[in-house]
DNA sequence: AAACAGGTGCTAA
DNA sequence: TTAGCACCTGTT
């Protein structure tokens, strides 16, 4: 059997699924469902409930072998159960089993230390504590840059559903198949070489912003790969030279994508939960939220963020 | 019917 | 630097 940390797939369980072995916890569920991204979709598997998305340029629905299942593993007295990862055999070809088991086991950010990262935060206060119970085993994924600048530029004021329809509906018109019936995220030149798709996408004001983004990005006047090289405060500035990027948007590229764990996005449910939890329902600026919530959570301001975004939408009536 | 939804750009102090 | 307002579109 392979180990978490010398090998982390197990070949073997059919000819279109792969077995990634848990090296900690994960909340499939309060992962792909919690907002950060957009597109995965609560599918009933073969194997009961999993999820139909995709990470890079494949399409794979993701599941947890059930608690009681044979393919877990124990070690050092502890167990870790597997990631069922499905795909579509016929549109993989040519990638490697590794390859897209590496993708995977990246995009979910297998790789950070959730026990540190929980403790750390469970210590903090008892806020914290209590949120945290709600959401334990959330991982921050590492998105595509491109398709979460344009998600949260599709996001600025406006709700979840809408955002759905219209993130799905571009990658349907201007993306490029990744099986199961799905899409990618359309490149920006797709977007730039069909603008009045983003109006049958109902994107409404946001269309301008769009199109400045993919127009900076495309000509290399904000560079995409650049950024995770970059001091957070100069990625940010540099995102927010598109038309429709503002702190939020930034922040929630620099979280959701290139995976800076010490930003604190602030939205109007955060600002409410700051406000409420740390200053006694006094009103505060988004700017004060933000910098409190660094102060508070250090380097792990982002998972702290997310866990008190998951509480107050789930737990209060704020 | 009117307000609101994962903010941001613009203008005025 | 900060406050106030409009904004596409869809839903309640």
């Amino acid at each position: 059997m392979c180990r978490p940390a010398s090998k982390p797939y197990c070949p073997g369980e059919g000819e279109s699924v792969l077995r990634i072995l848990l090296p900690g916890p994960l909340n499939l569920e309060v992962t792909l469902e919690c907002g950060q991204a957009f597109r995965w979709e609560k599918v009933q598997g073969s194997r009961g409930i999993a999820y139909k998305g995709v990470v890079g340029a494949y399409s794979v629905m993701l599941s947890l072998c059930d608690v009681s299942g044979t393919c877990g593993e124990k070690d050092a007295g502890r167990e870790f159960p597997c990631l069922l990862v499905s795909f579509d055999p016929v549109v993989v070809k040519g990638t490697t089993r590794e390859m897209l088991a590496d993708a995977v086991f990246r995009y979910l950010s297998l790789d950070d230390d959730l026990d540190t990262i929980e403790t750390t935060l469970i210590e903090k206060d008892q806020i914290m504590r209590k949120a945290l119970e709600f959401s334990r085993g959330l991982r921050l994924l590492r998105q595509d840059p491109w398709e979460c600048l344009a998600s949260y530029i599709i996001s600025v004021h406006n709700n979840i559903p809408a955002i759905r329809r219209v993130i799905s509906y571009l990658s349907k018109q201007l993306g490029e198949p990744t099986g199961l019936r799905e899409y990618s995220f359309p490149a920006p030149r797709a977007i730039l070489s069909n603008p009045a798709v983003l109006d049958l996408a109902r994107c409404g004001f946001r269309k301008e912003y769009l199109l400045d983004a993919a127009r900076k990005v495309d000509g290399g006047e904000v560079d995409l790969s650049a950024l995770g090289e970059m001091p957070v405060e100069k990625a940010a500035s540099e995102l927010m030279k598109i038309k429709g990027v503002g702190p939020k948007v930034a922040d929630c590229v620099l979280l959701f994508a290139y995976h800076r764990l010490e930003v604190f996005p602030v939205d109007v449910w955060i600002l409410r939960a700051m406000s409420r939890f740390y200053f006694g329902g006094r009103q505060i600026s988004t700017k004060t939220a933000r910098e409190e919530g660094i102060r508070r959570f250090g380097k792990f301001a982002g998972y702290a963020q997310e866990h008190l975004y998951h509480y107050v939408r789930n737990s209060f009536g704020l």
